[in-house]
RNA sequence: GCCGGUGUGGCGGAACGGUAUACGCGUCUGUCUCAAAAACAGAUCCCGCAAGGGUUGGGGGUUCGAAUCUCCCCACCGGCACCA
């Protein structure tokens, strides 16, 4: 017998978390002969406080590292912080303080929080994206890109924060057209800037094979990339006997003979061209006014068609037909060529605009089943693909044929072709900040564009700067920064002042974790071989079309570039839910609804925080945060604790084969079936529900004389184990006080005979017409003639036949006979 | 508008097409206590004295049998949003 001692969460904490920590128990040696398993979550940003959220998004993942590990896996399971970004210059700018010296002090804090979370963490391999020994491999990474074309500078237009006084990509725009980090307007402006060529990979962006990701991303992540398959049509002018032309991008080549007008982008360079002296005016007028216009207006007018009449025409290629030209904002210049051809009866858009503006609808398209109709009649436009009709010499075309005719005709005259264009955009890397990654970019006015050799990175961000009030980047204004010499010429040259978006930082991060301290690469052929792919990912939905995205596009880009030898790099992917204060709204200031997790961890400790955060529901649902529904836990992991120290005897080595002493091991091989299963599929609310209903048993048993067998032990001994990634403080201290000298944690997980998870009896529902009318406790080995018998001698039943004849008898073996009887 | 998801007691949530409401919270009753808290024991979907009947957002279908499959509708959540 043990002596009888209270759980007393804090001890049991700090001592076990000191011990894993000095014996270094949870890193992932480079040499073990295990295989390997590389259990990744996204890297918090240090913003000084760990908060619900993170301990949702850890624990459980944290417990499915130490189910892996169990299970004979060398876990890798890394942590690091994605340190640059836009709070810290906040917080510079508003308290005066530096950026740099805020953010390691908050990473310091941090750390100490997450200590307490108990998480398996390998702090060995820890990174962090705003010391110069990481974001030199950031910049080399930028250089590779450049270097092989995949990064470019341009002039264009860009989504720009007045507030934040920088350029957003377009993923970081919400919908509303506000700023993703601040909620200010976001406006466009003509800015240099550097891109990077996702674009390139849109294609094979679109493939998931062999991924384990939930289906939502997925489908997200393709909607993104939004790929459209149709034609490049030319249009042409002919200006003084000299023919030009100008591309649309169709889905619908084949409604090609219903183009009535033709509508360019208010950006299109051809504007100019084709405007007629006397509509001129309107036609500045109207570009001046859209140019003014923010994405919001835009938007609260999504409904009302605008545009002007240029005066000019253009050919159609095909019909020859002389068309007008509009100028209208519905038709954005950053998508296909900035320009469609307008054909209002099959295309929702351009019926709305010609109704709007007195345009003629003329039908070219007739869907199965109908008759050709007056267009003046029609409500909406008939998208639905048909039979070519006043089309010339396509008509009576079929639909299936349609689209193809039309395009191999235009292929074969030489004006236009089948074609595949894409809503994804090139990445915009360049951030107007201080707080980010130097770009290794050098102008000189003797050799232009320079990038930085590559032995001379890392290009050192000044730790401490003179922040402005307006909230523009220091950088700029940094005399030591910005004066620099020409790696060619040696000449006086320009830093690049812009920095990376922090995504360039966390889009590679996951490869680094592989070899951390490499001074001499980014990483080494040999670490990437051992780790990567990383086996399970968890982090927020949030980042599906961001983070992800970019991600699978970096690790693509540097296998073609010949530096790794794989192709995604997250091959298992899991979304963890949100945790919602108890109003079950978002947690926020505002609404006063934010509950933090220490005082909780203070009260009951960490491992009944953890266990409740994985018992709220199903991890990718997440859920209300209510402080009373720790109670729960905390008695279960106290009766749990009372149930092992109160009953435990090493010596009791009865193995009796009585009736109790097999449904106790009964009991504890379903047990270990219930929570293998459920662990290993994310299920952890469920697991820990199978191990309370499995302590119950064992708190009821106790007193009886089942208590003293060996089957009683076992099972207590396997409680611990199989609760020890949920809670693996109290499970560590518990395994040490019932004798075993080795961490619970490197004990290997319990294994269940499939036979012995079989009862000898069940209880037989005997159905009548599909209503429940009689239970009875049978041998599970039952005939089903035995069945029968019983259930057709019982008298309910029967009462329940009564005169009627029955029809057919359904058994389910195991379960339930199910009498049909009618009259 | 388009795409995806969800809808089960007072609450969080369980249920290979087969006993709906496991597990937990809360509530009620009791034990202990001068008392309270904690702990422990029991009860707890609705109607009905009972027999019985009803119940998984609403309506239909498939099936011996549907929370589960299918169709339509409603509500909520998330994503996209003039992408030609």
């Amino acid at each position: 017998m043990i002596t009888r001692t209270r759980y007393n969460p804090k001890d049991i904490e700090q001592k076990w978390q000191a011990r894993w920590e000095a014996s270094n128990q949870y890193h992932a040696p480079d040499d073990s002969p295990l295989p390997k398993y590389y259990n990744l979550m996204m890297l918090p940003y240090p913003s000084g406080d760990l908060h619900m959220g993170h301990w949702y998004n850890y624990t459980p993942a944290d417990a499915f590292g130490r189910y892996k590990s169990m299970n004979g896996f060398n876990v890798m399971q890394p942590i690091g912080f994605d340190a640059f970004g836009l709070p810290a210059e906040n917080a510079a700018i508003k308290r005066g303080v530096q950026a740099h010296d805020w953010t390691l002090a908050n990473i310091e804090r941090m750390r100490k929080q997450m200590k307490i979370i108990g998480t398996r963490w390998d702090w060995e391999r820890e990174i962090i994206s705003c010391l110069p020994d990481y974001y030199k491999w950031t910049q080399w990474l930028f250089l590779q890109f450049y270097k092989n074309g995949l990064a470019y500078h341009t002039k264009a237009p860009a989504n720009w924060c007045p507030s934040c006084n920088t350029t957003l990509a377009n993923e970081q725009v919400l919908a509303d057209g506000t700023c993703e980090r601040c909620g200010t307007r976001v406006i466009r402006k003509e800015i240099e800037q550097w891109l990077f060529r996702i674009t390139k990979y849109a294609d094979e962006l679109l493939k998931f094979d062999g991924l384990e990701w939930p289906e939502k991303t997925v489908t997200m992540q393709r909607n993104w990339i939004g790929r459209s398959e149709g034609a490049e049509l030319r249009f042409y002018v002919d200006f003084d006997g000299k023919r030009e032309e100008v591309p649309v991008f169709t889905t619908r080549p084949d409604t090609i003979y219903g183009a009535t007008f033709f509508v360019l982008a208010p950006e299109h360079p051809w504007i100019q061209k084709l405007t007629t002296p006397d509509q001129q005016a309107a036609v500045d007028a109207y570009i001046e006014q859209a140019s003014h216009m923010t994405e919001i207006e835009r938007l609260s007018t999504e409904k009302e068609k605008s545009g002007v009449f240029t005066g000019g025409y253009v050919t159609n290629p095909i019909s020859g037909e002389q068309v007008p030209v509009w100028v209208a904002d519905y038709v954005l210049m950053s998508y296909g060529s900035g320009a469609i051809m307008g054909v209002p009866a099959h295309d929702e858009r351009d019926f709305e605009f010609a109704r709007k503006f007195g345009i003629p609808i003329r039908q070219v398209v007739l869907p199965e089943g109908e008759e050709p109709s007056d267009p003046a009649t029609w409500t909406e436009a008939k998208i639905a693909h048909g039979r070519l009709i006043n089309s010339g010499q396509f008509d009576g075309t079929p639909a299936e044929d349609a689209l193809k005719a039309v395009t191999a005709y235009a292929e074969e005259k030489g004006i236009g072709e089948h074609r595949v264009i894409f809503r994804l955009r090139d990445w915009l890397i360049s951030r107007q900040r201080y707080w980010g990654c130097p770009i290794p970019i050098v102008y000189c006015p003797e050799h232009g564009t320079v990038p930085m050799p590559e032995d001379q990175l890392p290009v050192i961000l000044p730790e401490h700067v003179q922040f402005k009030s307006t909230g523009e980047s220091p950088l700029r204004y940094e005399p030591d920064f910005v004066n620099t010499t020409c790696p060619i010429c040696g000449g006086p040259a320009t830093r690049e002042a812009d920095t990376m978006d922090t995504f360039m930082c966390s889009s590679w991060y996951f490869l680094r974790y592989a070899d951390p301290k490499n001074s001499e690469a980014a990483w080494s052929a040999e670490a990437i071989k051992r780790w990567e792919p990383v086996d399970q990912y968890i982090g927020g939905a949030e980042h599906a079309t961001m983070h992800l995205l970019y991600a699978r596009f970096f690790i693509k880009a540097l296998r073609d570039m010949g530096h790794l030898n794989f192709s995604e790099p997250f091959t298992r992917l899991f979304h963890q839910g949100m945790v919602l204060g108890p109003d079950g709204q978002k947690m926020s200031k505002s609404r006063g609804n934010v509950e933090a997790p220490d005082g909780y961890v203070d009260k009951y400790g960490t491992d009944t925080v953890r266990c409740y955060m994985m018992f709220i529901g199903p991890f990718d649902a997440g859920g209300s945060f209510k402080a009373e529904n720790l109670e729960g836990v905390w008695r279960f992991l106290n009766r749990f604790w009372s149930v092992i120290t109160e009953n435990w005897d090493a010596t009791t080595t009865i193995e009796d084969d009585s009736s109790e002493s097999r449904a106790i091991e009964r009991l504890r091989n379903k047990t270990i079936k219930r929570v293998t299963e459920d662990v290993s599929n994310f299920r952890f609310n469920t697991a820990l529900a199978a191990l309370m209903e499995c302590n119950n048993v064992m708190i009821k048993q106790q007193n009886e004389p089942v208590a003293k067998s060996a089957a009683y032990r076992r099972t207590l001994e396997t409680m611990i184990q199989l609760l020890a990634p949920m809670a693996p403080h109290i499970t560590e201290e518990l395994w040490e006080v019932t004798g075993h000298p080795e961490s619970v944690h490197l004990s290997t997980w319990p294994t269940y005979d499939e036979e012995k998870t079989k009862d000898e009896n069940f209880t037989l529902v005997i159905q009548v017409n599909g209503k429940v009318r009689e239970k009875i406790e049978v041998p599970s080995d039952i005939s089903e003639e035995d069945v029968r018998k019983i259930a057709l001698d019982n008298p309910r039943v029967a009462s329940f036949i009564g005169e009627n004849t029955i029809r057919k008898v359904v058994y389910v073996p195991g379960r339930l006979v199910n009498i049909v009887a009618t009259r």
